[in-house]
DNA sequence: CGGGTGTTTGACGTCTGTCAAAAAGCGTGG
DNA sequence: CCACGCTTTTTGACAGACGTCAAACACCCG
């Protein structure tokens, strides 16, 4: 763990990992790995590369002046981020553990390809869902469906990872810490989870966690 | 304005104005008109085609199953939308007041412009900067913020059309009605802003109204 | 001049946030 | 292997912002 986080100063030290690899390749390029905690782009930064991720998890998120914490998104094992409607970002992105990163396109190259796009419109869809979720549900109803949500992306309804903090999921749901903290232990009592680990998950009771949200 | 609704009736009973649109031409098209309250498109009905608005105002909202309703975006004059990731809708689109629009592309067309791509890109980047209004801010925050926006979008301080109601602000913002109808009262009897009339606003103290943004 | 929709205002309730402290993990080092 | 110190999580008591319910008030158009 030392070591990775000591090599990823150094990429970023040295100038924007994500810049030097999206010029210096065309095509898929090696694994780049980040260690926990650390900053993969930040606000300002140019916006010259899309990254998939090969292991590992992304949170994409946002500050207000006073310190109140917006997460955008959360990006697991097989998934791409990195859009930006402008050349430089807007979102700070950061590795929650150690994370494997692929550079895979370059956003400015002339060439539009329609994946691109269709990943894009999947990124717009997935933000304008998000703003139904905090906009008009329950603490409850938020933290059932992204339990669903984080097990349908893993595909795996007993073995749940969660690789982020409760303040991460706080932040990402828009509420805080403590409610969510309280959720879990309100699904858990009612036999609908079973926290395997404190970042581990199991649904017991699919139906009753989707009959949670509207 | 009966005669609006009935032209548009007659268009989208006649099999979705959007879909003969979209098949009909290659290129711009006649502006076709909405009533206020009409719908544009429902989720379930083929996305064929993307909307420019030529004046009037469009709302993209979406439902939950008990009737909540989350309004996702506003588009008025000069702005562009209908963009879905899939082949068919998620939201319903919908005329706030009577409305012109005129399809512009066809998203499902071979080519893919970097326009497209970048209008694609600002519509997420804009929901996903809702995100953060909708889950980190008060009610003075994101009312002081939509009418800054609002403004913006209109280019005047001093004659800011606000042609939804009181419900569709409300619904955008993630508030109840009467929260909003609170913070407008108190943001007038505080001298940032005139009522003008019901649906038009003018800013008084810009500076002051900003500072209410977080 | 009505009837209907949309808006405002008031009184009250509650869900979630805030503050605080204890408990549980987890890595480090003896 | 266990003790230590840190961060993260849990739990409790309390408070406040916003929602709910209800009624009065404007506005619009026929």
């Amino acid at each position: 763990m030392v070591a990775l986080a000591y090599a990823d100063h150094a990429l970023l030290t040295s100038g924007s990992a994500a810049r030097s690899l999206g010029l210096s390749y065309a095509r898929p390029l090696p694994v780049v790995t980040f260690g926990a905690g650390s900053e993969i782009y930040v606000p300002g930064q140019a916006a010259d590369a899309l990254y998939q991720v090969e292991f590992g998890a992304v949170r994409l998120h946002r500050l207000l002046s006073d310190g109140r914490r917006q997460v955008i998104a959360f990006y697991l094992a097989g998934e791409t981020f990195g859009f930006a409607a402008e050349p430089i970002h807007s979102f700070f992105a950061e590795a929650i553990v150690a994370t494997g990163l692929k550079a895979v396109v370059h956003p400015a190259s002339g060439a539009v390809s329609p994946d691109l796009l269709s990943l894009a419109l999947r990124g717009m869809i997935r933000a304008q869902e998000h703003i139904l979720v905090i906009g008009r549900q329950t603490a409850v109803e938020r933290i059932a469906g992204f339990i669903i949500d984080m097990a349908s992306r893993q595909g795996d309804l007993e073995h749940i990872d969660l690789p982020m903090t409760r303040l991460d999921i706080a932040d990402y749901l828009g509420l805080t810490i403590e409610t969510v903290s309280r959720v879990f232990a309100k699904l858990r009592s009612a036999g609908l989870i079973k926290l395997r680990s404190i970042r581990c998950v199991e649904i017991n009771n699919l139906r009753a966690l989707q009959g949670l949200c509207a």
